[in-house]
DNA sequence: AATCATTTGACATGTTTGATGTCATTATGA
DNA sequence: TCATAATGACATCAAACATGTCAAATGATT
């Protein structure tokens, strides 16, 4: 093992990050959503419907931030409630139409533009890259 | 091209960093130090002095910003400020000797768990992986 | 040399992205 | 039933920046 090598590609998890963040968040400009609202309706399209405190977990940050960002979503239309038969305090949040096709049109239009982005990269190194990564940061998180 | 490996390598970028950046965070934790701060004084390691606005442009941040960092250092004892021949206001940062031998000893103590971590991975993996990412990295920025 | 634009440090203020703490309400489980 | 946990709502705080402005210093142009 280079060992330099391994400790770059970590390092440079921030600037793909960043340089990942910005370019997302030109195609979310005429969408009033921001980064993390994106990320919120993402949950949702995946898996139709959560609580608040499942979006939390997921997004690793604390639920009243989420709530936050979930109560802007309610606000604009783009999620509804829904009535939770396991706890009455507790709503499931789900997208409405609105909200689905935006967050659709949105994946959509990053899906194309990862397309032309990566059209000329080898497959199988992509999949290798991102099993390396998940393997990192399962590592990283347990600490080993 | 697969391109929802894609999708999902770049996406994955957030959770290493911010797995990395914990850990990291962890072995600072009896330095004083910041992850920011400790940024400055990688840079000023690896090319023994700058000026801020030089700093400020490797790390991609305002130069205001990288001042506060910068004056911090220089308050606790780890960087002093060198004459600068080419402008009188724009001192050059260099390291201390107590400044570099903190750096030294958190970036080999980082090595060290890299090298832990990544010891059963196959280099030529890890290779790719970052010439994958770097790769992104300039497409991303340059809005390829 | 005089002038004008640029660079820089210093300082003040604003913004985003969260964390943390607390309260009242509502389940849930022993 | 009674203690405990979960949840939404709200308030406060902090880190990591960005932005704007000023004055001093520098560099470039004429």
């Amino acid at each position: 093992m280079n060992q330099d090598d391994l400790y770059q590609l970590i390092w440079m998890s921030r600037p793909l990050m960043q340089a990942a963040e910005t370019v997302v968040e030109q195609g979310l400009e005429d969408t009033g959503l921001t980064v993390r609202t994106r990320a919120v309706l993402e949950i949702l399209l995946a898996q139709d419907a959560a609580t608040v405190p499942d979006i939390a977990q997921k997004l690793e940050i604390k639920r009243q931030y989420v709530q936050v960002m979930v109560n802007e979503t309610l606000a604009d239309g783009l999620t509804r409630k829904r009535e939770n038969p396991r706890h009455k305090r507790s709503t499931i949040i789900a997208l409405t139409d609105k909200g689905r096709v935006l967050i659709q049109d949105v994946v959509h239009r990053e899906k194309q533009l990862v397309a032309s982005l990566g059209h000329d990269l080898n497959s199988a190194d992509v999949k290798t890259a991102l099993g390396l990564i998940n393997t990192l940061i399962g590592r990283l998180k347990s600490g080993i």
